[in-house]
RNA sequence: GGCCCCAUAGUCUAGUGGUUAGGACGCCGCCCUCUCAAGGCGGUAGCGGGGGUUCAAGUCCCCCUGGGGCUACCA
């Protein structure tokens, strides 16, 4: 019983682009919904346009899923392998006259678009070649005229969809028209693939985009056409960028792809992208597993979501600070490597070193990008003193006298570790009768070039004695010559 | 243009006739503190407009407005 009832269900992204957070959205609820219904969560290419469709896309496709953690269980299907399927279920509704072959050209119709447009009329596909005798379609096939397949609409009646998130919607037949399902090139159109395919691969629930309920009574009519049962349909809620307008190359970071190349956590994004249009109840930050019980359709909205890179942020740092030291080195490194600042493979004591930084530097910071970014002079010397810090910390009367006196302390300070550095600070601090502050912050500019970071104490001990002392007195030479 | 969907703060959302309209991000302030984060506490800001229905409407109905989608030999 319960496998008879067991759900089926596809993602279909076409590899013509990257995979952007509206399609990754879209394969992470079916995800969910297969994986919280014990059913069949299936990957599907659908390439059959040839001309924008590149196996590279595919490729990264296929990457960016296995990044974010979403495994499938069948597929992945190509859509142009099983051409032959849609020739078959092409031709039945041919001999059973539930489709018919026009063959007006692109130019003619194009006209009559245009022409229509021009009136101020609404254009339908007029039905031209809808009842041409056998002689004439076997004259036009046999003077070798190019035809596309179209599929036979009644002109009366309506269609009704059931869709989970949005209710009945109807659609009246009157505003459809015989919509090609073949192409003259012999290639299915979408709507007709994807139903011959659905049909096929058994889904029971078609979960996607909002943009396909008005593809939905077509498909519905194609289904019925050729006596396959109707799937469930669920249309999820858009994603738009943060102008409101439909997801592109333009807005920045829109891809799965470019999130990861900006220091993003897979698991981020997939929190992240699971809060667009679905709402969990109490808990916000939860991972996958965590999201598979808690997940239903009854919760998905219907409203529209704009993404805001601030809250992914966010919960990217937490995310960041979650995540158990090593995997965090080992996620880090390759920005660290972009940056120039290591080059792998490390070794021993560098890979400990590495490792040291990476754990002063990631409570601060909300992507891998910026840990990077944030850890520059612990392999790099000082080339610059950030100016407002030079203003409030450098420029005071005896900054420079202050550097040395530290220096000199350090100097000879044993041992070199967290607590006798900082003890020896705070007691010199103490002797020239001036707040521990005083001493802390020129101390940081000089040693980091910067006003912020890591706690100065871890700084100087994970710096190590040499680079420290030199610093500082690199420093008060520098405020001297100023 | 036609058809369809949608409408709670800047953003993501809870809400299914009776709530001081709840949470999260952001922003502001305070605390903590060597800085910056993190964390804690507090604050800022919302039911697009107009008509109905009802004792009572963010919630139901209609209109308007706004946004989005489809209307391709794209998916």
């Amino acid at each position: 019983m319960a496998l008879l009832s067991s759900v089926r269900v596809r993602f279909a992204p076409s590899p013509t682009g990257e995979l952007h957070i509206g399609g990754a959205r879209t394969a992470l609820f079916n995800y969910l919904f297969a994986r919280a219904k014990k059913g069949t969560f299936i990957l599907r290419i659908d390439d059959t346009d040839l001309e924008r469709s590149r196996a590279e896309y595919t490729e990264a496709l296929l990457d960016a899923m296995r990044w974010l953690g979403l495994e499938w269980d069948e597929g992945p299907y190509y859509q142009s392998r099983r051409l032959e399927r849609y020739e078959d279920e092409a031709a039945r509704l041919l001999k059973e006259g539930k489709a018919y072959r026009c063959f007006c050209t692109p130019e003619e119709l194009t006209a009559g678009r245009e022409q229509a447009h021009k009136d101020g009329k609404n254009y339908l596909y007029p039905g031209t070649c809808r009842d041409l005798t056998p002689e004439k379609i076997e004259e036009y096939c046999e003077s070798g005229r190019d035809f596309v397949v179209r599929l036979r609409i009644p002109d009366e009646g309506s269609t009704v969809v059931r869709d989970l998130i949005r209710g009945e919607v109807r659609f009246n037949h009157r505003d459809l028209d015989d919509f090609i399902i073949m192409k003259s090139n012999g290639l299915p159109t979408y709507n007709f693939a994807s139903v011959v395919d659905d049909a096929e691969m058994k889904i029971t629930d078609v979960i996607r985009a909002e943009e396909h309920l008005s593809n939905t009574p077509r498909q519905q009519l194609c289904l019925e056409a050729l006596g396959y049962e109707q799937p469930r349909y669920a249309h999820v809620p858009m994603i738009l960028a943060p102008d409101r307008s439909k997801l592109s190359k333009r807005h920045g970071a829109t891809s799965v792809e470019e999130f990861r190349s900006r220091g993003y956590l897979p698991e981020a994004l997939i929190n992240y992208m699971a809060l667009l249009g679905w709402s969990p109840g109490e808990k916000e930050i939860l991972p996958l597993s965590e999201m598979i019980p808690l997940f239903s359709l009854e919760r998905v909205n219907k409203t529209a979501a704009i993404y805001d890179t601030t809250k992914l942020t966010w919960m990217n740092g937490q995310y960041l600070r979650a995540v158990p030291p090593e995997r965090l080195a080992a996620e880090a490194l390759p920005f660290y490597t972009a940056a120039g600042l290591v080059e792998p493979p490390l070794g021993g004591e560098e890979e400990e070193y590495y490792e040291k930084v990476v754990k002063a530097v990631s409570d601060r910071v909300k992507t891998l990008a910026e840990m990077a970014d944030a850890s520059t002079y612990f392999y790099r010397e000082v080339d610059s003193y950030d100016e407002k810090g030079v203003r409030k910390h450098f420029r005071k009367e005896g900054s420079a006298a202050l550097l040395r006196r530290a220096a000199s302390l350090l100097h000879t300070l044993e041992p070199f570790d967290l607590d006798s550095v900082e003890s020896g600070y705070r007691n010199l601090s103490k002797e020239l009768g001036i707040s521990a502050g005083r001493l802390i912050h020129p101390t940081r500019l000089a040693i980091s070039g910067r006003t912020m970071g890591p706690g100065l104490f871890d700084i100087i001990v994970l710096l190590g004695r040499e680079k420290t002392v030199s610093r500082l007195e690199k420093a008060a030479l520098w405020i001297e010559r100023q």
